[in-house]
DNA sequence: ACAAATTAGTTAGGTGCCATACTATATTCA
DNA sequence: TGAATATAGTATGGCACCTAACTAATTTGT
């Protein structure tokens, strides 16, 4: 029995600052190697984070996007449309289908066609989903609590400030042209607070 | 043709504190609201960053993995084994079989049977694959940093530590079971929480 | 009224990554 | 020496999510 499952080994896979220097160099560019490595390590975390989400909620029979279905539709007082569903949480119509597919085989949500509108499939949230989420609820908010137990309470406030700003630098990734994205000016870092 | 695809609208998906509040109302919970909003934000960023990237690297015809399996040979003088692959990036070595064969297919690596271990088999990093990787390197930079850009230098520097300690804490997701992670030099924090 | 356009949801097919189980080649040691 | 074991790499099948194309129902325009 070669037992070589590797369950995350956290130490590898953690870029450093001479790599990215190195890399810089390699191609002479003109680039600063600080904030490489910062966008590096973000990269890594990132792919961390959602491998690590996955785990989590499978202890509970549930993956991340199904989790936050049940709890979208838990605040929508138990019944929401797929449109809705998909919309709030920012994956596509045909990915909701998958969730809500693997939710009513679970039987933690059931589909109920609309009177008004012969479109709509509404989906409502179970008993049994209810009761699911409740049962999670301890655990899963232990762990969230632990995750961040590491940061005093002032140093949450400003990695919440900083990881906020960072979140809206990730578009330079996806967008079609590159911005290069000023820090806001000379003055200090203020507004950006879209949405509460 | 309603051309509803949406390119990832950033101001969805972003938790608030009266999300995080109402949630832990409703269960009777005792945990810090503000840890729970840091917490799931992070998990939002994080499902966010690694789709970003998929998409940045998908430009260059590559993926997250790919791109990285090619940087890592390039840092071996072109040439490593699948395994030591595997260990540097911390993914298995079924994952990398598939990584290289991708990569051998789109001819950026070749692969040559060891002769010393007849189980061994390299990988080498193509003329093709080398250009590659030089090809993207100004653009890839550029929106690396781009992506730090809202952040200050001396930020910089905060984030970064910030960030390693609560990629220390990840593991508290995927831990048997649940540690209360104390930030460091608090000795006691009165922590009850006794899940079992 | 009725064809055209829009909308809700689904199906089909693809990528990225993982875990499990397998093949083939060393290595160990009784 | 030869059976047991370990190791390198791979095949298989799974999940999450995506895009594109499709079906069915509703709205719109003339």
């Amino acid at each position: 029995m070669a037992n070589d499952n590797k369950v995350w080994n956290q130490n590898d896979a953690i870029p450093s600052l001479v790599q990215s220097k190195r890399q810089i160099e390699r191609y002479g560019l003109d680039v600063d190697a600080q904030a490489i490595l910062v966008a590096t390590r973000l990269l890594a975390a990132g792919t961390r984070l959602g491998h690590a989400s996955e785990v989590h909620f499978a202890r509970f029979g549930l993956s991340t996007g199904r989790y936050r279905v049940l709890v979208e539709l838990e605040d929508s007082e138990g019944e929401a449309l797929p449109s809705q569903l998909a919309e709030n949480l920012g994956v596509t119509r045909a990915t909701m289908t998958g969730l809500i597919d693997t939710l009513e085989r679970d039987g933690l949500v059931s589909r109920r066609t609309s009177a008004q509108d012969g479109r709509q499939r509404s989906v409502i949230l179970t008993e049994e989903g209810a009761r699911r989420l409740q049962a999670m609820a301890p655990e899963h908010f232990a762990r969230l609590e632990a995750m961040v137990g590491l940061l005093s309470i002032e140093e949450r406030g400003v990695f919440l400030d900083l990881l906020g700003r960072v979140t809206q630098g990730i578009s330079a990734l996806t967008d079609e042209t590159i911005e290069p994205n000023k820090p806001a000016g000379e003055s200090k870092k203020k507004q950006h607070r879209s949405k509460g």
